[in-house]
DNA sequence: ATTAACACGTGACAC
DNA sequence: TGTGTCACGTGTTAA
């Protein structure tokens, strides 16, 4: 907790009766009785004078970053001692804390849609997950063949009800075997991931179901 | 940029030549030629005495304090200047950004398993996903009215080649619309949540069709 | 009585 | 020129 109403003689040997957050009275040359001698340049002889430059400027720098490091402790939940080392270190825990989290979530977002996807096919993978940027989705398709007649199937739609329905019944037409399936839905959209199995089909009809997904999955444009 | 170097003759009066880290010297009555007296109580008369009890522990303290500091600006990416105020204020803000980034992501990641299943079908849901414990899991399927003739399916099996296309076909055969599917597969297991619709068929045949699915997915006991 | 933490005022720098 | 930031040494206070 941070001390309250100290009464600072201090450095420069002031004396302030009651403070409230930032320059309590600036009570100068009233209160003490006895005082010191700072420095030796400028106002020795005088008397009694009091040098102080940038005194209210400090105490309000001072006053913005003990507000700082208390708003600091707000915002982190564990908290091991009441202290500014503490709470920085404890800041800092906490902001590894939620990078790491951030990361395993992302991770496990990310490993969600079929391990095949990533493992067996990293490279086509990737290459196809970096060219769909944010732009505005509708349909779309993709297509991968991994060879000895497994594909991978990747499906980005708009939910609609009976659509996945028509998705399947295209599958089956084509006589094709589903492997694995994941599905990852947000909001109104879906990803699904396909491993595909076709027993001795060509490739030129892959790209005939491929079309034929297209067009079920394809939204019209508005 | 922390300044260094700084050759010190503030509130104290010391001479540093050197500061390293910390406690650089401890030149105690050494350098200086003119110096000050600070408080009332103790050493005021004895001539040439410096008073410090916790000089260098206050060093330490600071040191360690501006230590964290710097370890606090070293994890967090976005810095708009290199001041203490500044770091506090940008690592609350990445705390506050991190905080929401992993809401979102939790967000994201728990409408993914179907968002019927847990919302509409809370109670049943939920009481059909406690029992399901740990034992040795063979081919297991559950069937939950939600009533407008809409049902969740749950399947929990072994992958197997060509499983999920019989379970598809079987689904097709019965005239059920998948409205949703989400499927979490892990080592040689695999859970499909489905969000299913038929439009004129009585419980007793779904009856059937959960039967038959059952028939499906069951694995022959070793 | 020893110690750790804190607030204070002040000079030194940098912009 | 000043204005803001920093480190320093010190006195005080609570454990």
């Amino acid at each position: 907790m941070p001390r309250r109403a100290r009464a600072p003689c201090g450095g420069g040997g002031e004396e302030v009766k009651e403070e409230d957050f930032v320059d309590s009275v600036l009570n100068f040359a009233g209160g003490g009785a006895d005082e010191i001698d700072g420095g030796e340049q400028q106002a020795a002889a005088a008397g009694t004078e009091y040098k102080s430059k940038n005194l209210v400027a400090e105490r309000r720098r001072r006053g913005r970053l003990n507000g700082n490091i208390l708003a600091l402790r707000a915002v982190v939940p564990k908290i091991t001692k009441m202290s500014k080392e503490a709470t920085l270190t404890d800041a800092i825990d906490h902001i590894k804390n939620l990078q790491s989290e951030v990361l395993e979530l992302q991770h496990q977002l990310a490993d969600s849609p079929g391990e095949a996807w990533e493992k067996q096919a990293s490279a086509s993978c990737s290459e196809s997950f970096v060219p769909t940027e944010n732009t505005h989705y509708q349909g779309q398709v993709e297509l991968i063949s991994l060879g000895s007649c497994k594909y991978n199937l990747k499906i980005f739609w708009t939910k609609r009800a009976g659509l996945f329905t028509k998705v399947l019944e295209a599958l089956c037409s084509y006589n094709v075997q589903v492997l694995s399936l994941n599905t990852i839905s947000f909001y109104g959209y879906a990803e699904s991931f396909f491993s595909i199995e076709v027993k001795g089909e060509h490739d030129v009809v892959m790209v005939e179901l491929r079309n034929l997904l297209c067009s079920i999955v394809e939204v019209p444009i508005i």
